[in-house]
DNA sequence: CAGGTATCCTAC
DNA sequence: TAAGGTAGGATACCTG
């Protein structure tokens, strides 16, 4: 029997048989199936060629036939190194484990190419194809636990277009003993994305069954992702422990309390290592397939919220929601609360299961990596849980593949040393500057690397310099040379333009939608395209990606400061007045002189005055027109009325934007910085000292004076005890640390990076006095003191430019000022 | 109390 | 031993 449909690909593995290698990749159809597919017939292989450049005729050295492990070696095919053509033999072996052996054994008579690309990856770049993908196999048997398994060969998988795949999700939270570490009750909620069901389970039972009942329910239910509030940090690694320790050295009832993986029980081996979720030295966790999502991640990547707690995060995104104001379960005091009221610590429990699945659709964390994956042509668990370098691979590997360029193995270049320089910073003139239009390049990195043709590929090696002419290549302000597209048209600059016409696509796909969902997706489409251009420039000039050199990175922001710096230097001759500068962006004065309509005059100017210092590749917009600009003089930190295109105040890096500020100080800020751009200084000088010194007194609620900084560290095994000192060269001078630490003192559970909030009770002792802040026990005194010498030195920097310093608006007035002439 | 170091977070 | 970049402001703590 045949299976034919759309499905997207959630994650794979390779599985060795006797005489060849099969891909699993598990998948959600368009249908709502959960559909396995074993894939047949690729087989594993790497490059090699011989060391240095390559002259005609040369000998090479003999191939390497006799290893065990090797089935073939074909070739030679010509191939594009960074030392020239070069004659590239593939060397195909039995399984793909083997390749690091046979690789490092190899190295020193050849150069390895191709040699370190997990094998699942081939499914995509081989066949190139993405998430999405179109499949018609036969039906066989599975002892797997998916709706449908079918076999296939590549050439029954087609490109699909990316459609909103009906993930299944399973959210789930414990409640975990502080006295024992033991899991106390759980719960999960299970949502079918295709009909927007929910079901709702809990457990109470004793420990192993809890375990056993969470095992089968995620095998029944057969989620493709796994999600929960902080799941990576906490509860992943509990249910883990717990279950190693009621199963012991019994490995059916470690099956039976950890088997949570997309495979069967009876698997054997090194096979076996999938079923039960693991994670190596990386962020996230890995189990076969199933993609474990943190909603604690992805809301702090999407909301970058002051603090990072559940409760905060939820109460951001549902400030009406009923469910957050009910009275919570005390978990500092988790085991009293589970002794005396355990139904409300279930619902407590059950209520932290559905709200990260509220938060993740609400941040659109599914469809958003979804269509990541789908333009960067990789499986939503490398969207979700990889690292930029794997999408840049993802496209610029295929490319590689059909365009013969070899592609060397990450940390095969020579390592980057020291930083190289960056974007050119404009010194900012303090005080208030009238009808300013900012001008910005568009997409400045990508538009050089098009331009100018940067690429790995076109770069002009100074060992290989001889075998070219001037006019064949451009130098770059660095002197590097990149040739001519005329010579070699780069991947980089390809696969830029690429992504530029279809985010233009998507982005008309959004003005033509007939509908919602269909411009929705449309949206969610061009937004990744967005990410993912923005992401080339980082990764190519990181110091260990596998096509970069430093002058790659070099040269891109060399041309971009010089250009920057051409456009303020001829308007600086023309007599116009430069505000201020950052990377891609020139803050002008509009002339307003005898205008009767500056906001008119300030729009014509900023798209006339862009359009004349626009060129080809170097495109300058008018992006914000601001009526009002201000700074106290501080690169990176300025405020500005805009008008135009829309009417809003825009505060850029001050405490305002800072979440490692308390609310007083930004909600004071943000309001001395209206009275400053209506050009009331007084009214802010007056704001500042009464903000300041109701602080001083105490009449501001502890709540408004939370502080939050994130905060490292990592889990000591031997000593059983979280350890700061490998992150922090004093880890007790870090008030950070010291929070941290009463945190885990009260027996609450500490995530590494994460934020934690604090009170200063006492700055007059050093290192300072904080107690950290819990929702179920606030601090009630704060040390108004410190908060208003706080409060005086930001609001001081700003009210400095009208004459007041800090401590004339501590003291309330100017008498110190005065009498200190 | 000035100056140096470590660290956080932001702008681009 | 895992991996997008640099520029920049500001704070807390420590030292002499």
């Amino acid at each position: 029997m045949r299976w034919k449909g759309d499905v997207a690909i959630i994650t794979g593995r390779y599985l060795s048989a006797d005489e060849s290698t099969i891909m699993e990749l598990w998948s959600r159809a368009r249908n709502g199936q959960s559909v396995l597919l074993r894939v047949h017939g690729v087989r594993p292989w790497f490059e090699i060629t011989p060391h240095g450049r390559w002259k005609d005729g040369e000998n090479h050295p003999n191939l390497p036939e006799t290893y065990e492990e090797i089935t073939e070696v074909r070739g030679p095919e010509m191939k594009w190194t960074y030392l020239g053509e070069k004659p590239v033999w593939k060397v195909f072996v039995k399984q793909p484990f083997m390749v690091p052996k046979i690789r490092q054994e190899l190295s020193g008579k050849w150069t390895i190419l191709s040699g370190d690309i997990p094998f699942v990856n081939r499914f995509f770049l081989d066949g190139d194809l993405s998430m999405h993908v179109t499949v018609d196999g036969e039906v066989c048997e599975s002892e797997h636990p998916v709706d449908v398994c079918i076999d296939i060969s590549m050439d029954e998988v087609k490109h699909c277009e990316p459609f909103p795949a009906p993930f299944k999700i399973f959210s789930f939270d414990l409640e975990t003993s502080i006295a024992h570490d033991t899991i106390l009750c759980a719960a999960a909620v299970i949502e079918d994305m295709g009909t927007g069901e929910r079901e709702r389970h809990t457990f109470s039972e004793d420990e192993q069954t809890i375990l056993e009942n969470l095992t089968k329910l995620v095998r029944e239910t057969d989620p493709d992702i796994i999600t929960g509030y902080n799941i990576d940090n906490f509860d992943m690694g509990r249910i883990l422990d717990r279950a190693n320790f009621v199963s012991g050295n019994d490995k059916e009832k470690k099956i039976r309390t950890l088997g949570w993986g997309r495979v069967s029980t009876d698997e054997q081996g090194r096979r076996r290592d999938t079923l039960f979720p693991t994670r190596g030295t990386s962020r996230a966790w890995n189990m076969a397939g199933r993609c474990v999502m943190d909603a604690w991640w992805q809301a702090r990547q999407a909301l970058r919220p002051q603090r990072e707690t559940l409760k905060f995060v939820s109460t951001l995104l549902f400030p009406e929601s009923e469910d957050m104001q009910k009275m919570d379960v005390d978990a500092s005091k988790m085991d009293e609360e589970w002794k005396n009221r355990p139904e409300e610590v279930i619902e407590y429990c059950l209520r932290d299961a559905e709200l990260p699945l509220d938060i993740m659709h609400k941040i659109q964390a599914f469809r958003r990596k979804e269509a990541v994956a789908a333009v960067a042509k990789v499986s939503l668990d490398t969207s979700a849980n990889g690292t930029t370098s794997q999408l840049i691979d993802s496209l610029v590997i295929r490319m590689a593949d059909r365009t013969g360029i070899g592609v060397p193995l990450t940390g095969s270049a020579e390592r980057k040393e020291g930083q190289i320089e960056g974007g050119y910073v404009h010194d900012v003139e303090a005080g208030l500057h009238r009808w300013v239009a900012i001008l910005d390049f568009k997409s400045m990195y990508p538009s050089i690397m098009i331009g100018k043709n940067i690429c790995y590929t076109t770069r002009i090696d100074d060992m290989l310099s001889d075998a070219f002419s001037p006019e064949d290549y451009e130098k770059s302000p660095t002197g590097a040379k990149f040739c001519h597209d005329g010579i070699r048209r780069g991947m980089v600059p390809k696969l830029l333009e690429d992504l530029m016409s279809q985010r233009d696509v998507h982005k008309a796909g959004m003005r033509n939608a007939s509908d919602e969902a269909q411009r929705s997706y449309h949206d969610q489409m061009q937004y990744a395209v967005k990410i993912l251009m923005n992401s080339f420039y980082g990764v190519f000039a990181s110091g260990f990606y596998r096509f970069t050199h430093r002058q790659l990175g070099e040269s891109i922001t060399a041309w971009a400061r010089q250009n920057i710096k051409t456009i303020i230097q001829k308007l600086g001759d023309e007599g116009q007045h430069v505000v201020y500068s950052d990377t891609d962006s020139i803050f002008v004065k509009t002339p307003v002189d005898g205008v009767t309509d500056p906001r008119q005059a300030m729009i014509e100017f900023g798209h006339s005055t862009a359009e004349r210092f626009s060129e080809k590749s170097a495109e300058l917009e008018f992006e914000t027109g601001m009526s009002v600009f201000f700074s106290h003089g501080a690169k990176k930190r300025y405020v500005g009325q805009v008008v135009w295109p829309e009417e809003k105040m825009m505060i850029k890096g001050y405490e305002t934007q800072r979440t490692d500020s308390f609310r007083y100080l930004t909600e004071g800020m943000k309001n001395i910085f209206k009275h400053v751009l209506a050009d009331d200084s007084e009214a802010a000088i007056n704001l500042a000292i009464e903000t300041i010194s109701a602080v001083k007194k105490g009449d501001v609620p502890v709540r408004d004076l939370i502080m939050s900084k994130s905060c490292k560290g990592r889990w000591d095994r031997k000593r059983a005890k979280w350890d700061f000192s490998q992150d922090y060269a004093n880890p007790d001078a870090m008030i950070q640390v010291r929070a941290a630490r009463a945190i885990i003192d009260k027996g609450l559970p500490f995530t590494p990076g994460m934020k934690i909030a604090y009170i200063v009770t006492n700055a007059k002792n050093r290192p300072m006095e904080i107690k950290p802040w819990l929702e179920e026990d606030p601090v009630a005194e704060y040390d108004g003191q410190f908060y208003a010498d706080r409060l005086a030195t930001a609001f001081g920097r700003v009210t400095e430019a009208f004459d007041w310093s800090a401590k004339e608006l501590l003291a309330g007035n100017r008498q110190t000022s005065l009498f200190s002439f």
